[in-house]
DNA sequence: CTAGTTCGAATGTCTAGACAAATGAAGCAC
DNA sequence: GTGCTTCATTTGTCTAGACATTCGAACTAG
C-alpha cells in the first residue's frame, strides 16, 4: 500500500489487456471507450466494480487525462459507469443502465423479443392521401403516397395489422419489392438510402372493429393496442406514417425511461 | 466581408449578450450551455442558424476552446445543435431534438399536457404482498408494503385508476400524508429523500371490468390502457410498483425515440 | 461549361499541466 | 464510544496551446 511500491510494481487489472493504437484512424478515446465497453458487456467488470483512478489508467495507456475522460464520459453518458468526485468511478448496476428507446421496425421488434416475424401483404396502393397525411408529408396537391397494408405475424400467428404510408417521391418503384418477405425499413435503407432517425409514437387502447377481429383472429372481449407512429429522417424530413393495430392479448409496448442528467430545458410549469 | 475589418470591429451576435462569471459556483461550461440553451429555447437562434466559429466564441467569452467545447458538446448530446467538422455548428431542426423520455408522475404528466391533476383516495392499506410483488421489492416474508388506490382526475374528470405499491421500510408513516392533495412522488422526495431514477413501463390494452367502468364513468365499448410501471432509485433499489388503468377514450401514451449516436453496444442479432 | 485542384476555414483530437471541490477514512479530543 | 478535525485520494474544471481531418468554395485547366 506504499506509493513507492505501487509505482514500481504494475498491479494487474482487467485493463492491463487493453492495447491502444495511437496511429489508428479511430481516435484513442473511442478505442478506450469500446475496449472498456466490451469489458462491461462481457461481465469482466461486474456492477459495483470500482475502476482504477484516472491517473493510473492514464499512465497505463500512456495518454493524457483529458483523453481518458473523453472515453469515460462517453460511457458515463450511456449510463454504463458512474463517476463521482471524491469517490471514484463505479460500474453501474444493470437496472439503471440506459435502455435506449430505439427506433425499431416491426421485424426488429419481434426479433428482439425472440420471435420470428412474418408478413402477409393485404394491399399496396399508390394514392393521393387525405389532408392530414398530405400535411404531415408536406406534399403538394396531387403528389401520391404508397399505402401498404399488411398483416404482421409472430411465429406464424397474426399479431398486428399495419398500415404504412410513405411518399412516392422518396421511393419510386417501391411496388417492385416483395414486402411480404423483406422488412420495409431494410428496403428503404438498402435501395433508397432512407434511414429513420427519430420517431414519435402515440399508443392508445381501442375496441377492435369486426373486420380487425376477423383479420387478427381475435377472441371475444379482447382489446387492441393501437400505435400511431411518425418517423423522421436525419434531415428532419418526414419519412413514414404508420398505424399499427396489435392484438391486446398478445402484445404490450415496453418503454424505458431515465431521469435525464442535463440541467437544461427544465421547462416544467 | 474583409477579414481585416472583422478582426478590428466586434460583430454583434446574439452571443454578445452572454455574460459569464468565472468565480461563480456553477462551472463556466454550464453557464455557457445554459445561456445558449435559453437562446435556443426562446427562438433567438432559429433552426438552421450557424453559430460563430469556436475560436471566435472563445475569444468573446475569454475562455479556452476545450471549455467551450464542453458546453457545446452538452448541447450536441441533447440534439439541440449539430457540429460538423469542416462545416460549423448548426442549430438543429426542432423535430429531431431529443425529446427525453422522462420519469414522470401522474401529476407531472397531466400538468405537462396542460391539465389540472387531482386525486381521490380510495384506500390505503399496509399489507403483506403477494409473491410477485414481494420478489420485486426483495422483501422478507413478513415485511409489508403500502398499497395506495386512487382515482386520478384531469380537470375534474376521472381519467385513471391507480394502484401504487411501495415498501413500508422505505417510507414508514406514509399514511400521515394527504395523498389526495399532494403528489406521491413529492412526498417521497421531500419527506423521505426518495427519488425515482429510472423506470420500465409495460403498456397494454384491455377490456375494462365492470368495477373499472363504474369508477371511471366509462361509456360502453371503450377499452382501457393499462400501464404497469416499475420504478427504481439511483442505487438500483426498487422503489415503487404501479398499475394504472387509463380511460382509453381520453388518454394515450406518447413515446419519443431516436437513433442513438453511440457506436457502443451494437448487440443486435 | 465541366472536372479536377488548391486552399482557407472549421471542428476533431490530443497534450501536460494546474487548481478546486467532494468524499471518506483516520486520528484526536472529550 | 462519540463527535469533530485533518488529510490523502479522487474526480471536476480549466488553460493554452498543437496538429489532423473534413468540407466547400474558389480557382484552374481543358
Amino acid at each position: 500500500m506504499d506509493s513507492a511500491v505501487t509505482t514500481s510494481t504494475q498491479t494487474i487489472t482487467p485493463f492491463s489487456s487493453i492495447r491502444i493504437d495511437k496511429d489508428a484512424s479511430t481516435p484513442i478515446y473511442l478505442q478506450i471507450a469500446e475496449a472498456i465497453g466490451s469489458l462491461l458487456a462481457s461481465g469482466v467488470l461486474p456492477p459495483g466494480y470500482v475502476l482504477p483512478p484516472e491517473r493510473v489508467l492514464c499512465e497505463q495507456f500512456g495518454i493524457s487525462r483529458m483523453t481518458l475522460r473523453q472515453a469515460t464520459s462517453l460511457l458515463d453518458r450511456e449510463g454504463l459507469i458512474n463517476s463521482r468526485r471524491g469517490v471514484g468511478t463505479v460500474v453501474t448496476h444493470s437496472r439503471l443502465r440506459k435502455q435506449q428507446q430505439e427506433v425499431r421496425s416491426f421485424s426488429e421488434e419481434i426479433r428482439a423479443r425472440g420471435g420470428r416475424p412474418e408478413s402477409r401483404l393485404i394491399s399496396l396502393d399508390l394514392a393521393v392521401p387525405a389532408a392530414p397525411v398530405r400535411d404531415f408529408f408536406e406534399l403538394h396537391d396531387q403528389q401520391k403516397v404508397y399505402e401498404i397494408q399488411r398483416v404482421r405475424l409472430k411465429d406464424g400467428e397474426p399479431l398486428a395489422l399495419e398500415l404504412a404510408r410513405i411518399p412516392e417521391r422518396l421511393c419510386p418503384g417501391l411496388e417492385r419489392f416483395d414486402l411480404a418477405r423483406s422488412s420495409l425499413y431494410e428496403v428503404l435503407e438498402r435501395s433508397y438510402g432512407l434511414r429513420p432517425e427519430a420517431c414519435n409514437e402515440e399508443i392508445s387502447a381501442e375496441i377492435p372493429t369486426s373486420q380487425q377481429r376477423k383479420l387478427l383472429g381475435l377472441p371475444a372481449r379482447t382489446a387492441v393496442l393501437v400505435i400511431n407512429r411518425k418517423t423522421y429522417m436525419e434531415n428532419e424530413r418526414p419519412l413514414e406514417l404508420t398505424r399499427s393495430v396489435f392484438r391486446g392479448d398478445r402484445y404490450s409496448a415496453i418503454v424505458h425511461s431515465r431521469k435525464s442528467k442535463s440541467i437544461l430545458q427544465t421547462t416544467s410549469s
